[in-house]
DNA sequence: TTGAAAGCGATACCAC
DNA sequence: GTGGTATCGCTTTCAA
């Protein structure tokens, strides 16, 4: 194992000059900061985790807390690890997994253990028993997320009520008036933190702007496809003129489905938007506009509020919303009082 | 932070005593162990992860590699990362994950900086970089999975080549004469180390029983389902009567509906295996007998192995392959030259 | 701009 | 069966 001794024999300096080079704590010579850092090249140095630990008082090391539920959708989780484990890097940090246990025990065995400089939540339920568990701990903590209950907790999410309103905006401004939002099962507005946000954000925006709006939620998950084809008749049969989707990916292309087999076209007869979706929605027979839910974002932002709360010592808690991006395919179209639709609410 | 100091101080013993005590590495007495232990936990003291790792020469952490391509099953892929995750718990060990930068710089990175006591390859492909890489280090590895060239590394897996056979087997034992097996795509069997194995123990072991049998791969993932329909009918005009399935998920179903199509029934005109599926074959209108690949089976005894590989400080290189297990649901029937089938090759 | 040396908090050797 | 203490390899304060 090279250590910093030997790094600091092969540069002809002191081992504390050779740390302060390394980490750029204190200014160092160009001369010798050059001569330190070929020795450390060529020897293939590195500091040794557990004494900087110990002598530091940074592990370099994030926990990544992420309860695999039974209903945990696994490309989206993992598109979530993935990026967050990035921007970890980025930031000179690793993940550590914390998985079996019920997580609170794993968050406080790191805790105590003093392993980690900061926990990172994943997969946040309303409920979330680590919401409560993050607040009793010293270890800073960040939620990508929001439970029920936020206080004195850090939290970054997409603004899913805003890119809900933003879709209904689209519509509106495109002279749709009759409206409809095809959602999750309605199992998923207890389950989870977001859908709620973005039925709110759906029905709300279309009270302001006067618009006729009916939210339907998909029945069960088995038969997403069969649900969403028959949902998408009736809306187009009470002519809806526009659809937001939140909805599971499969449900997508039975929309579709249900367009043509209505003879109609997307964007001539119906408009199509989707809300906070991680799936490419570009892909299909015809792209639909696509307001997406973006892991690089949430996780890129949660990182970097967590390494400022390790570093400055102190976390300012407060839920920060991502600013939702629209992603025009074309699925968007003009629409004045068509024909086949009904005219809109008085 | 609770120190090991504090915990002596108030069990009224030294420091070594008390980590002794909590590590079992020498004989205390009943009543020290006792007080020792009882002052650990009303501390909720755990030992220093740092200092561990500096004084010890163990980090109780083992590296998770996981190349996250672009083909990754997600849902396969998180139910090896929990079983592995779930076995290193057992041991003690905490995982960490290694993504980002291509695999090989993050082995590289913990090796130097002793971050980890052992790593963990999974997803291992044909021609796996991190095969080289893990016989130039000396930190323990383990993979599972099995590369090319497995020479002086330390390999566990299903035997998928003994799944097969054991598959055809059960037909032959049941009296088909003339079988196929119903494949991943051509480039699985260029992609993956699994998928030529389960091939070639279905071709050795049809020839050994003297069956007539046909090897048929789907043609594209993106109509798996209409490919293994086609497929299965051909199959069946062919007078095939015993099929082994080892293709992806949502081929099951459309092998059944082409069973169903035929007027045919499972198992009386048709036998069905499964062979290396990671997913649950029992859930289908005619459950179909499986001899499943299961995550926590080879995770286990790949964690076995690095520990035993950490603890002795010595790996002893090979490849353990896991004994297939038989699930029987009732999807495979005697067969005695029904009317449709043909004969059996000469 | 650089160096000497005091910790960091455990482990494990050596005594008793 | 128990206790003192050198040691692990680095960071960082204090001095020069």
């Amino acid at each position: 194992m090279v250590r910093i001794d030997d790094v600091a024999k092969r540069a002809g300096v002191s081992i504390s000059t050779v740390s302060y080079a390394l980490s750029g704590k204190r200014p160092v010579s160009e001369r010798t900061r050059e001569k330190i850092h070929l020795a450390a090249r060529e020897l293939g140095y590195l500091p040794n985790a557990g004494a900087r630990m110990l002598a530091g008082r940074r592990t370099h090391i994030f926990a990544l807390t992420e309860p695999f539920r039974a209903d945990t959708h696994a490309p989206s989780h993992m598109a979530f690890v993935l990026a967050a484990s990035i921007a970890a890097r980025r930031h000179g940090y690793d993940i550590l997994l914390l998985t079996d246990e019920d997580a609170s025990q794993g968050m406080r065995r790191v805790e105590a253990s003093g392993l980690v400089d900061g926990i990172i939540v994943l997969d946040v339920a309303p409920n979330d028993e680590r919401a409560e568990l993050a607040r009793s701990i010293a270890t800073p903590t960040v939620f990508v997320g929001v439970p029920n209950d936020a206080t004195g907790l850090m939290c970054v999410d997409l603004d899913f009520s805003a890119a809900a309103a933003t879709a209904v905006d689209r519509l509106a401004d495109a002279g749709h008036r009759k409206i409809a939002m095809l959602g999750h099962p309605a199992g998923h507005y207890e389950a989870t933190n977001y859908a709620p946000r973005v039925r709110q954000g759906f029905r709300d925006r279309a009270r302001e702007r006067g618009l006729d709006a009916v939210f339907r939620p998909l029945s069960e998950t088995q038969f997403a496809a069969e649900d969403a084809y028959r949902l998408t008749l009736e809306f187009l049969d009470d002519g809806v003129t526009g659809i937001v989707l939140n909805s599971e990916e499969r449900s997508y292309k039975a929309v579709l489905d249900a367009v043509s087999a209505r003879g109609m076209d997307v964007p001539r007869d119906v408009s199509l938007i989707s809300v906070g979706a991680i799936f490419d929605t570009s892909g299909y027979h015809r792209a639909i506009d696509s307001i997406p839910l973006i892991p690089e974002r949430s996780c890129d932002l949660a990182l970097e509020e967590l390494v400022d709360a390790v570093e400055r010592q102190q976390l300012d808690p407060g839920v920060r919303l991502v600013t939702p991006e629209y992603r025009s395919y074309g699925s968007v179209g003009a629409h004045s009082s068509s024909p086949r639709g009904s005219g809109p609410t008085p």
